[in-house]
DNA sequence: TCATACATGTAAGTTGTTACATGATTGC
DNA sequence: GCAATCATGTAACAACTTACATGTATGA
């Protein structure tokens, strides 16, 4: 599983740092690439104290709630490390759109452009979403490397979601065209 | 969750049709949108069968294990076409190369090009198994309309990765360049 | 003789989602 | 006055994975 060594690496690059202030990188960044719940961030945070990969420091406050900072242990670094190296299997990917499309002939031609369109409109708003964290986002970069490597990743979004846009507005030509020639 | 109905919809194409064979034909078609294990399907059909959306049939055999061929109901069918008509969120991606790469300013370039060299080849290979694929499939197709919606299917997958393929590429010389920046 | 196809399942574990719970403070 | 932020969690459920289990027939 990604997520606990996502959360080891930003422990590293954050430390020391709360659940709370974790989970808001996740959603500000690695999320579009390993979504997770603030339930699933406590969970796994409390699941890498135990097996001594985290520690974790109480700190009391009166006008917030009290909170607990994380920081990195050495073997939690020799298992980032280590697991960053790992070659991954292809992403499964599950794409329901794609599942609708498979049976989608009991549909009329109507209700399948309503789903393309539907998910056009989707797609270039989370674009437009994408391109206004863009500039917010590579600043962060502590090395000129490390810019270069998130702004990859920025690109490699970017250009998934344009790709997806392309297909759907091809998709939506070749079908009224094809019910065109029906009349 | 859309394994329900991809069973459901392979079910009014298929019907009367055994689970065995619904898991075949997952994996050669659907399974790249959304893959399943012999074990889930067993679990979904039993569950739709509670529910009243399909029927079953034992068929005893002899010199093969018996059998159980599944057919819709109406209220299965009804089920079906209802969902097959609802807009679906984006759907949320899991990808751990990326994830690795957010962190990867703690490794040295060679590993760093290691995991990106490693995912071209997987992607390529991936690619030249989906192109075999494309003749075979199209080929099922009962209606025109429905042919044409596969082989948008089929193509939405191949640009995909014809994509990925693409901005590994440029991932390499764009990390290699800056490599080079540092003699 | 060894792997594969046929055909179905159970059990146990991991991961992911949704709802519930608390309670002060700050900005609109 | 109401929503959002801060801060952490539990409980219950849903979905997915991996290992275990059985037993015949066919082809390489």
């Amino acid at each position: 599983m990604s997520l606990r060594h996502a959360l080891l690496g930003f422990i590293e690059m954050l430390q020391p740092v709360s659940g709370y202030d974790l989970k808001k990188w996740f959603e500000s960044s690695i999320r579009f690439y390993w979504p997770a719940t603030h339930t699933q961030v406590y969970r796994t945070l409390a699941e890498l104290a135990d097996r001594k990969l985290v520690t974790t420091k109480k700190i009391e406050q009166t006008i917030r709630p009290d909170k607990k900072l994380y920081s990195l242990t050495d073997r939690g670094k020799q298992e980032l490390v280590s697991w960053l190296r790992e070659p991954l299997d292809l992403p499964a990917t599950r794409h329901g759109l794609m599942v609708q499309l498979s049976f989608a002939d009991l549909l009329d031609i109507g209700d399948i452009l309503s789903l393309l369109s539907n998910y056009a409109s989707k797609v270039s708003a989370h674009l437009l979403f994408l391109k206004k964290d863009q500039q917010k986002f590579s600043q962060y970069g502590r090395t000129t490397r490390e810019r270069l490597l998130w702004e990859l990743i920025l690109e490699s979004g970017l250009e998934y979601y344009r790709g997806e846009l392309r297909w759907t507005e091809k998709a939506i030509r070749r079908l009224k065209a094809h019910a065109g020639k029906g009349l």
